[in-house]
RNA sequence: GGCGGGUUGCCCGAGCGGCCAAUGGGAGGGGACUGUAAAUCCCCCGGCUCUGCCUUCGAAGGUUCAAAUCCUUCACCCGCCA
């Protein structure tokens, strides 16, 4: 089975350009690129999806590119938004430019001989380009009638309006492929299915100016079977960024995907092969009580992207806390490690513990007192894995395991631990 | 530049002088049932020193015993005209 046949397999083809151009060209080694603007210090899972793509194709050989959008993320793409974004500095993006740079490097090989990965940045060739020139040379190239065409324009025309500054979206980025295809001889471009309609005007601008023709590769935006956003928890989003997701919260995640959508997961985000992603689905299906698949695509994501370390200790931590039997009969050591991976805050004093509800508050498990009664009254609040109902109630120092850790919860799996240290 | 319409809690969207912390839906949260799943049912969903008080309805002023609701100015958005 070919690349492309596995990405068909996997559900990762959405549209291309001819068919089976494309797969001729496969046949050999093409250099192909997916940029990733900076709005936000850090990629999240949804991310994922596309880069993790992108490593297909270099593990089958081919030259990948990753392409940080130090320009186009000043400028913010309209593709899938319906208004307007506000800008972010040219300091913000700048940093967060360098981090996605490393953290999308994580994901690529360097040192391949043949076909070692490369990270380039737009800014670097549009920084350069004066206001006149890309009027001249650029824009010429444009018909202002099928940028209007375009999805993400029209969609926008009829709706929330669009800034010059959005609608030039498109042109910055065909730039970009044309850049890629001068500079490195790229031929294909990879991307989330919105970005279809960029994608095409880089091959547009590709042919006018160099003649030369390319393909477009569409990967369709994920959804969950509920129709709701992937990647998306109360919290907001599931970052790759360890201090803004925490790793056990990450492995969290992913142990927490609905039954039905698990398989369609481990097609997308892992490197299993079809065997061993069959046998999990089978597995799941007779027995999905055992969690067989779930753990499998929450280990595999959490090493990918943590280490196998951090995987090992968050999935220790895991199932230290949602075991069957009791805290108090885990071990000092067991359980602190596992506590370790929680939010958690500490009391300097068991003389003076605070009262119950502003002990779930300081925890971080509610964001305020009133949520805290009402998680109480609600029977949501559980200390050591006892329900505790009333608010009147005083948590005291036996409440503390070993003399060190209490283990609030809200609801069924929200954690936080509470630490006693003399040295706070 | 002119005229008209709009800006309400996380989102959509009612309210058009007191009965409004503000109808309804969605999202979210808790409980029950399960499997740290889904579906279903019940409940909750601004904050606090919680039978009361405080802060919210684009911003700032004003009228009034009383304003999300009326007036003025400003900002932003949408539409039509120039």
């Amino acid at each position: 089975m070919n690349l492309l046949e596995d990405l068909r397999w996997r559900g990762l083809v959405a549209q291309s350009t001819d068919e089976k151009a494309l797969a001729q060209a496969l046949g050999k080694p093409v250099t192909l690129y997916v940029g990733f603007d900076p709005t936000a210090p850090s990629l999240h899972v949804g991310n994922l999806v596309v880069l993790l793509v992108l490593r297909r194709f270099q593990l089958a050989g081919h030259n990948p590119i990753a392409l940080v959008g130090g320009a186009t993320g000043l400028v913010g793409d309209p593709s899938g938004k319906n208004e307007e974004r506000t800008l972010n500095s040219e300091e913000i993006v700048g940093q967060w430019v360098s981090r996605i740079h490393e953290q999308v490097s994580k994901f690529l090989d360097f040192s391949s001989k043949n076909n070692a990965a490369k990270v380039v940045n737009n800014l670097d060739w549009t920084q350069p380009l004066s206001a006149i020139e890309f009027l001249r040379d650029i824009g010429k190239h444009f018909s202002v009638n099928q940028m209007l065409a375009k999805d993400s324009v029209s969609s926008r025309l009829e709706g929330g309006g669009i800034s010059y500054t959005e609608f030039s979206y498109q042109v910055l980025q065909s730039l970009d492929f044309l850049e890629l295809f001068k500079r490195h001889a790229c031929t294909l471009q990879l991307g989330g299915s919105d970005q279809w309609g960029n994608i095409v005007a880089g091959l547009d601008l590709i042919r006018r100016v160099e003649g030369g023709s390319g393909h477009a590769l569409t990967v369709p935006l994920l959804a969950k079977s509920d129709g709701t956003k992937f990647g998306k928890t109360a919290g907001g989003s599931v970052w790759l960024d360890p201090a803004m997701t925490s790793p056990y919260a990450f492995f969290q995640y992913w142990i927490n995907t609905e039954d039905r959508d698990v398989i369609n997961f481990l097609k997308v985000f892992s490197f299993k092969t079809h065997q061993e992603i069959e046998a999990l689905e089978s597995s799941h299906n007779q027995n999905p009580g055992l969690r067989e698949a779930h753990r499998a695509l929450a280990r595999e994501l959490t090493s990918l992207v943590h280490s196998q370390d951090i995987c090992d200790r968050v999935e220790a931590a895991s199932k230290a806390l949602f075991g069957q039997g009791e805290l108090s009969e885990l071990d000092e050591s067991t359980l602190e490690s596992a506590l370790a991976e929680l939010p958690r805050t500490t009391l300097t004093s068991l003389t003076q513990i605070p009262s119950w509800v502003d002990l779930l508050c300081a925890a971080g498990v509610v964001e305020s007192k009133s949520a805290a009664r009402r998680i109480i009254k609600e029977g949501g609040a559980y200390l050591n894995n006892v329900k505790i109902q009333g608010e009147e109630f005083a948590p005291g120092a036996s409440d503390f395991l070993f003399g060190r850790f209490a283990v609030l919860r809200k609801g069924k799996r929200d954690l936080a631990a509470v630490e006693y240290s003399k040295k706070g």
